[in-house]
DNA sequence: GTTGTTTCGTAACATCGATCTGGTATAGCG
DNA sequence: CGCTATACCAGATCGATGTTACGAAACAAC
């Protein structure tokens, strides 16, 4: 009886895949639910319909970055230098902090303030944080660490973001080569403090 | 010949207290101009003439958080424990975060897509950095740490900052014995891993 | 008291988030 | 084939916010 339905999952993707090209083009600050229905040939209210409202679609962005960020995790593979795959985790974490600038502050910092992730958006990082726990334990069992597995992995990411947040805002130096100097610090300093 | 000014320099501190205030307690949504206006008795032109715009407001937040920040870390005396020194400084900057959360988010997120500090506003962190090159300097003097003074405080300060924006989000743990873990755990594997 | 200059606050404008409503397209039925 | 009923959508709309223009007000000089 009714006419078909437009505002189909299909649709909210292609909504979902807007924002996220939207943000990383132009920042926090052009991210209006105009621009990106526009963005979208849509209008605002079945923007509204499909993600209830703008920090539900912040949220999406928000879910869409871990997915993005599990997906590069998943390309490392695990061999036998315990220690150089935790060292190519942070530097894959690097570089994805890198190159979507934008949609990882949405992941990490709260740039919007009508979307703070709360407890019922901690599974978002589950697969990150499994990636992290896996590669402590691994190091572990391989001698490269002692200690909690779950205490290291937590440390190890929050200085993984912390390098990467003060990097991108600018402050870990002026030129290309002191930046990556001091991440190559920063890492072998923590996993060197950490053996056993 | 006109009447007495009232956007004088000491409106201007009121503003900046009262916008101080508010954002500490109502958080970064509750913060409009109208809002601090009202609070410090006066009108918005009057904020707009002292502070140009919402980004300066902001932006003066920021500069008045790493003053508030400076002004904790001067209580720190240097002892002849240097390295007990860059515990108690990396100490002072957790409390500093963890008592004026939305305060520390405005110094080093960017919670307001208007304002991001640019290379003119780095002299706002000039005495924190200080304490940071300051301490390390001691600890390299007194044989607790090796390696070149400002990549050591550029390391620091980002764990530091990493850890204490990953505590305040909630995902350094959920109960205050284990958080407390982790960050010792932080602290010690940082130090003893950057040790000579 | 009048004039002139400077200052101040009210009120308006543009934009954004969020919603209400009139118009529309489609399927079923006569 | 035409009509109707119904679910749906896009433009108009509302409150709020950042920002600014403009008239009112205050004070000194004459």
């Amino acid at each position: 009886m009714p006419r078909a339905r437009q505002r189909t999952p299909e649709l909210r993707d292609r909504v979902l895949q807007a924002a996220v090209e939207l943000i990383a083009a132009d920042g926090v600050a052009g991210f209006t639910t105009r621009r990106i229905a526009a963005e979208s040939s849509t209008s605002t209210p079945a923007v509204y319909e499909l993600f209830g409202d703008k920090a539900g679609l912040v949220r999406a962005v928000f879910f869409e970055g871990f997915r993005l960020l599990a997906a590069r995790l998943d390309e490392l593979s695990p061999t036998e230098d315990a220690r150089a795959d935790l060292v190519a985790l942070l530097q894959a974490f690097r570089c994805f902090y890198r190159e979507n600038p934008v949609i990882a502050q949405v992941m990490f910092s709260r740039p919007f303030p009508e979307f703070a992730p709360g407890p019922a958006d901690d599974d978002a990082a589950r697969s990150v944080r499994e990636h992290f726990v896996g590669g402590v334990g691994r190091a572990i069992d391989a001698r490269a660490l002692a200690g909690d597995t779950t205490d290291i992995a937590h440390v190890l990411f929050a200085i993984a973001q912390g390098m990467a947040a003060v990097e991108v805002a600018g402050w870990l130096g002026s030129t290309g080569a002191s930046i990556d100097r001091r991440w190559n610090l920063a890492v072998d300093g923590a996993l060197n403090g950490l053996r056993p």
